[in-house]
DNA sequence: CAGCCCACCTTACACCGTAAGGCCGCCCCG
DNA sequence: CGGGGCGGCCTTACGGTGTAAGGTGGGCTG
């Protein structure tokens, strides 16, 4: 509050500050988007947690849009696609996509409001698909499954199954877990108390069968599902192999 | 140009001028977000298109979260739970499903660009899983298939199965689909001949693999994915269901 | 005919992404 | 050692967005 201008205020702003750079803003865009969500995260507000002007950004990256594209880049690029030394290729290639599945799995969870994000941004080409949304990571995949063993064309048909089977059980699974992280709920506190109680049973009365089953329904097994799922799309793909 | 003010100009500014109302504006607003997509459908542009100023929309529809919302349900609304006279309870839950299963895609297809949104958006119950965002559709699904004679705990984790399923294929084919048809790219020229041909093979000499495969990558299966996978998911239930 | 109220308009504000250019301090070169 | 370039950040500005608050006219009801 002392009036000076202070210009080139040079640090101690806000947090670190580190010199800036591509990486250290893209990482802090990462950190913000994934406890406030995407449409917090703004050039504006990103700026200032880095302790700088939103314009200063531009220089480093393209843009908003460039800026969310490479967050899906750094979180892609981060699922590692060689399970290292504990998975030889004499392992098969079941092994290797549960290990994948799962290593997938890991990103989806650990940011949950930015998963949606790498699930519906349009590819840069139509056969890249979320959320593989990375020539590299494709490449691996492809390149693990022949290694072990897969003819070409199978290979490619287990892409695809693959990624379809990821990305409906994860986006499910980060949406509802997204719903319930995200404040952005009930601002206002509804002083009337004939308000239906919000979200949960609205009337429920003119739908018996779901009331009937609500607790069935809103039990949590997405863990089991995934594996579940896992399972049967490998068995098909066994079967599918051996006929 | 004639500089008139030409207050409460009655009618004929854009296109019918009909009546407002929440139904039309929704109306509208999803006609609009089919062809420009969903960042394009902007409060002012809608009321535009309407003939109306912006403002006018907030006594129907309160704001435009609630739009998206409006959108959703009437979308989700769609489609029909009833596969009608010509399917009787006696063929059995498989063809309910597969009939089911089309109805949703057919919805899908008809709004590529909307439907990403139907797939994100939290749902307002953890239980209620896009893209069955909606209780009555729900209620309608679980019924016909206890109608058919599963046990409730079946039609609970066929429920879960199928949401996943639906959500996976029907997103994957809709993103690749809105990236052709948006035309949201590409708006420079590219003076300089040396860019290496944007989207397509930028350097994929370093993915042998994908290189080799690329015909293949980009062979278009959607259609049959879909189909072999919802028999696949049928034949899992049914064997689960069997033992 | 008076009044009201509905449906729409006007104005205003905070916030957003971003184009264009300014300015300070460091490093390199002579 | 001094000066010039320039990299890195800031300033200013503009058009567009969602939306709060209140004005306004025309039709309907009494």
């Amino acid at each position: 509050m002392t009036g000076e201008p202070m210009k080139h205020s040079s640090l101690a702003d806000a947090g670190s500050r580190r010199p800036l750079s591509r990486d250290l803003i893209i990482t802090t865009a990462i950190d913000l988007a994934d406890e406030a969500g995407v449409t917090a995260l703004t050039m504006r507000r990103l700026a200032q947690q880095l302790g700088v002007e939103a314009m200063s950004l531009y220089r480093y990256v393209n843009g908003r849009e460039d800026l969310l594209e490479g967050i899906v880049a750094r979180l892609v690029e981060g699922v590692s696609t060689d399970p290292g030394e504990r998975m030889a290729p004499s392992d098969g290639w079941q092994a290797y996509l549960q290990w994948f599945a799962h290593s997938v799995r890991d990103l989806a969870l650990a940011h949950p409001l930015l998963f949606p994000l790498i699930a519906t941004r349009h590819p840069s080409a139509t056969w890249l698909r979320p959320p593989l949304r990375s020539v590299a990571i494709v490449e691996d995949f492809l390149m693990a499954l022949i290694v072990r063993g897969l003819p070409e064309t199978q290979a490619v048909a287990i892409y695809r199954s693959f990624t379809g089977f990821l990305l409906g059980y994860l986006l499910l699974e980060t949406v509802t877990l997204g719903a319930a992280a995200s404040p952005a709920e009930e601002p206002l506190d509804e002083g009337s108390a004939n308000a239906p109680t919000r979200d949960q049973n609205i009337d429920l009365d003119r739908y018996p069968t779901v009331q009937r089953l609500q607790s069935k329904l809103s039990e949590d097994h997405t863990t089991a599902e995934f594996e579940q799922g896992l399972e049967a799309l490998l068995d098909r793909m066994d079967l599918r192999l051996s006929q």
